[in-house]
Parts: C-alpha cells; structure tokens; sequence
DNA sequence: CTTATTTCCTACTAAATTCATAGGAATTAT
DNA sequence: ATAATTCCTATGAATTTAGTAGGAAATAAG
C-alpha cells in the first residue's frame, strides 16, 4: 500500500479546511470531530503542513488552522510529499542509486509507474476533490 | 513504497526465468548466484509463484524450476499480485469496506490511482521486461 | 541401494515502520 | 488571570518486512 493512515488523514483535513472557505482559523478540534482522527496525532500531522507551508496556524484562543492557498492550487500531490516519507513505486527509484541501476531490467518499468502515480495525484486538486 | 523487496526479487528471478528459455528446470542456486537474493527468502518466494501457477518446479537431482506460460503472457502485475499483500494505493480500496465509503470525498481518488497502477503493470510483460 | 542434489514445509527473529498516546510548554484573545 | 489553542519531545504497542534455521521429502545418477 502507498498511502498510510496519516497521508490519509493530512488529506480529508485539507479538504475540510478547504469547505470552510476563507471563514478565520479553524482550530483542531472541531476537525477531529467531524473527521474522527485521533485528537494528538492529527496535532502532529498538522505540524508537518504548517512547516511545508500548505496551512497557516494561529496559535491561543481563537487559533486553528488556515489553507495557504487557493484550493485549485492545492494539489493531491503536494499534501501526499509532505507525509508520505516517498510517494516512489519502488525502493529503486528512492534517491540512492542502486548498485544494478545500469543493468537492471526492471528499473524503467518502476520510473514509468512513479510517473502514473504522480500524473493521477497532481490531477486532483482540493477543489476537484471538495466537488466530487 | 509499494513494491516489497520480495515483490522485486520475484520480478527478477521470473525475468531470468525467461532469458533461460525453454531449456530444462533451472536450480535455484544458479538463480540465487545470478541475482544476489538471498537463497532462503527465494525458496520461499519461489514456492508461492509455484502455488500461484506461474512457475513449475522439479524436485530432486536435476531439478529447479520453470516457467508455465510463454514470456509474452505473463506480466509484473500477474507476478505482483501473487507477492504483495495488496496492491491498492489506500487500505480504502483494500476488501473491506470503509464505513465513511458513501461519503468519502476522497474515495474516487483512491480508485482512479488504482487503476492507473495496474495500467501500467499489466502493460509489463516479461518479453517486454527482457528486451528493455 | 546409496548418495548428492534439489525442492518443500514450518518455525523463529531482528529491525524498522506505523499509529498512535502522554505531558507539558508557549502563545494569545477575552 | 484564565481558558483555549498550537507547539515540542518522548514513549510505546502492534504490525510488517526481510530475512535465518533446520530438517523432511523427492529424485536422478552412479
């Protein structure tokens, strides 16, 4: 499986702070309300964002969480980097050259599929996925 | 990641598997040399290709295994499927059925990624994983 | 019939990863 | 001052991954 719990989870909270449109911070507890995630792990999920720079947080009373950008500009991708520890098909195509990169067989086969992965993910964005 | 090193090491052992032609059981050990695998963890691997039908194995003096079909009919997700557990992008596509399944905005996404994944891997045949 | 070779079967294990939980410090509006 | 909220660091249980280990069963060749 590519996508882990947290991945999951960073996505539906980005598209739940993208319903909420431009209506002042939304802190986390109305989010792991309406999503059901884990109070303390959604905190550290949210971190993550913030440092990435996809969400502005507002901290003390009235703080939350807030979209960066636009939700067409917010790709499936984007949040998918930032908590995925790799999004690749294949330790092959992870950063480290593998010692058999020049003989193997196999290696353009997990390159094209890295690709079919990134095209789909880049092709939603937090609008596309709000309307359906 | 995906793919598993045991989902890899399969994909290489079919592929060498095919560069030997139809030219009698292979042993393992020639297989293990050639590609650096583990000969323990292959023996393993190996017996769930067999299980699933893709190769066929002669015991004994002599023996070591086969290829059932044709190189040009046997693709990466045919062998893929046989080593992952799953191959979904997200535990949502995996069997059991998520409670937030009608109402998850994220779903979609999650299925159109599946099927881009098993585009490509069904386009990999074995012929085409030999000659490049 | 004996021996060497080879697959088959089952169990175990070390390390890494995942999915959290816990406690408190820092910040801010009221 | 107080209550609400994010931020930071540490810890832990369960699962998965990538093997290792030992021997039983089958078979070809001498």
């Amino acid at each position: 499986m590519i996508v882990s719990a947290k991945g999951r989870y960073a996505l539906r909270v980005m598209i739940a702070l993208a319903a909420r449109g431009k209506s002042g911070p939304v802190p986390l507890k109305e989010l792991t309300a309406e999503e059901e995630i884990p109070h303390k792990f959604l905190e550290q999920i949210m971190t993550e964002l913030v440092k990435a720079g996809l969400v502005e947080s507002a901290r003390g009373k009235n703080g939350g969480y807030l979209l960066t950008r636009p939700p067409e500009e917010c790709t499936a991708a984007d949040i998918l980097r930032v908590t995925e520890a790799s999004l690749a098909s294949a330790e092959c195509t992870e950063g480290g050259e593998c010692p058999r990169a020049e003989i193997c067989p196999t290696l353009p086969m997990w390159k094209a599929l890295d690709e079919a992965i990134d095209d789909v993910l880049k092709n939603y964005t937090l609008a596309d996925l709000l309307s359906g």
